[in-house]
DNA sequence: GAGTATCTTGAACGCTCATTCAAGATAGAG
DNA sequence: CTCTATCTTGAATGAGCGTTCAAGATACTC
């Protein structure tokens, strides 16, 4: 007997953030063997092909994000304060050292997803479960009374600003104004 | 002598629609020659090669946007009606026959501009010009007193609000759903 | 109508890619 | 220590891609 010896979740940011930068398409296996440190053999023996990491990695993203959103909203702060950093975390990751970070459901949704039932609905459900988990958090702020409207719609409305925000990153604008678009969005979302 | 014997406008409506569709990597020249019915020769003959189709496509599709955006705030109505009724023609776009076209813009800018230079800033260029145009309609809304506020941060919100739109539409939720985010969008572009 | 400049055609080329697989290496069992 | 099941290695493979180019077709000029 012999077990593996590689890291599995290591393996999956690794090529998570090859992904991320190149897309599916551009990054080629010798770039994976290259961001992962593993050999062809072993990755097909892994996750079957190129397109099995993907679906693996897609995975571990949805994980990693849910966890984020839970440690954010976890804390005891009033809830537009959670909101508040919760969007200083995404303003964050859109200036990273100039090159913006994309969000891997959003990248593979529109590059891969038309073209492969499977792939489409694993992330349209990642993206469902992130709007449910955000939605349970507005509604319990609701119910607090320090908000005020429907949760289902705010969070929608919400996850649309973020949607919009990191399209509006990429086109590299200024911090400030990053900055200026976020604080609206909290505060259309906090308001009704 | 002789002169070519294709439409330009018409080869490059046609290829803009297989890019949209299908990405530019996943766009063969086999595809574009059957989408436009022009020979590969011809092609690099016209654009020099695939590449150089795509930036003519993007030329075009930058104009007929500008177009299209004159013509809906070229009417007499009031601004508020003019903006719902162009919040209306995206909304439109992203229900198409249950599979939302994307933005020519915003998907190359995913998928191609963070490895060509040119490329970025021919797709910068057109989403600043829309960006421009837009604030000038803002601008002379507030001129007239149908809007109070900076007319460049509204434009800016306004256009992160279709961004966002536009991504969450990918996501094909229903109908109700999508009218009611753009009227939140409407609402929350014309009250401050 | 002959000549010619230009466009059209599509087979051929070289390259890169995802994928395979057989040989080599290694850890655990007995 | 020996055996063997499993993992690791990376060169080989074949398919598909963007691109080229020389032959053929065509419209304009004189």
């Amino acid at each position: 007997m012999r077990n593996a010896e590689f890291d599995r979740q290591q393996v999956l940011r690794q090529a998570m953030n090859a992904f991320i930068d190149k897309g599916y398409a551009k990054t080629s296996m010798q770039d994976l063997t290259k961001a992962t440190g593993l050999h062809p053999g072993s990755i097909y023996c892994a996750f079957d092909n190129k397109r099995g990491l993907l679906l693996a990695v897609i995975e571990q993203y949805g994980q990693d994000r849910r966890d984020e959103l839970a440690a954010c909203f976890g804390s005891s702060l009033p809830f537009p304060e959670q909101l508040k950093q919760y969007l200083a975390g995404v303003v964050d990751e859109c200036q990273c050292q100039g090159t913006p970070k994309a969000c891997l459901l959003t990248k593979a949704l529109n590059e891969v997803a038309q073209q492969d039932e499977v792939i489409e609905s694993a992330i349209k459900q990642h993206l469902e479960d992130w709007q449910q988990l955000l939605a349970a958090q507005f509604s319990s702020a609701v119910d607090k009374g320090e908000l005020q409207g429907d949760p289902e719609h705010l969070a929608r409305y919400f996850i649309m600003g973020v949607y919009g925000l990191r399209t509006f990153a990429h086109t590299k604008p200024a911090p400030e104004v990053l900055h200026a678009l976020a604080a609206q969005l909290h505060q259309d979302t906090c308001r009704c």
